[in-house]
DNA sequence: ATTTGACATTCGAAATTCCATATATATGAT
DNA sequence: ATCATATATATGGAATTTCGAATGTCAAAT
């Protein structure tokens, strides 16, 4: 990942609170950060699949529903760089956050779940 | 400094080599950065120009000469940000050093001269 | 098979960013 | 004063980016 490529994903407020958001979260799906960040889901949607075409984000599909994390293989450099950047500016997200606790019904993860049923 | 305001300054090749060059060096004049980038004047100093607003750089004339470094005042994080990128993507540098390193005449430094002459 | 909800993609317009060229200013030396 | 060097700014156009609106796709449920 060349840093030149990472800070332009950065340069955008979507995109920056969309990583923000998951760093802290560790994986959320497309409902969730249109809810979050009260944007259009085909505007979250576009720069998602920007940052996945990055390779910075990673997808997987649950059911109806698309949960996205950081991408495991994403260089070590830059997920300090995002790490850092969220717990040196947290306050920016508090909004996002509120917005993402008051949502109801949201989906449930099933990712590490017991053996046999999956 | 707002993240964005720091990654919209990083996301662009001439103002992210400008700013690692001087992470490195301390400080360094127009002439030196364009020595160093191989860029026209007017072009390296219109992102000096747009990185000294944002309040990322510092400036100082000295004679005829004029160096920047990082303002004295940036954001702790901003300052760690561009550490750790730097330590993390030296490689990328290499060749804008080897460019510094034979430009002949630099201009001396008299910052921190001794007391009486200055 | 159809519907529904979640998500992705396409397209043209608008906004932003970038650059090259030309020009202006400041300093020091003659 | 004048000239050369170092640096700054202004302008116009090209290239890139972003967005809204409409449309397409996929999976589960009926």
């Amino acid at each position: 990942m060349q840093p030149l490529a990472l800070f332009k994903a950065l340069s955008d407020d979507t995109r920056l609170r969309i990583l923000l958001l998951i760093v802290q979260e560790q994986e959320l799906c497309v409902c969730e950060l249109t809810c979050a960040l009260g944007l259009s889901q085909p505007k979250i949607s576009r720069h998602l699949a920007l940052l996945r075409q990055l390779g910075i984000l990673s997808d997987r599909r649950q059911g109806q529903w698309v949960f996205y994390q950081l991408h495991p293989e994403l260089d070590d450099w830059a997920q300090t760089i995002l790490q850092h950047t969220l717990s040196a500016n947290q306050n920016l997200l508090t909004h996002n956050q509120q917005q993402l606790a008051q949502m109801g019904d949201r989906p449930e993860r099933s990712s590490q779940c017991c053996i046999a049923s999956c």
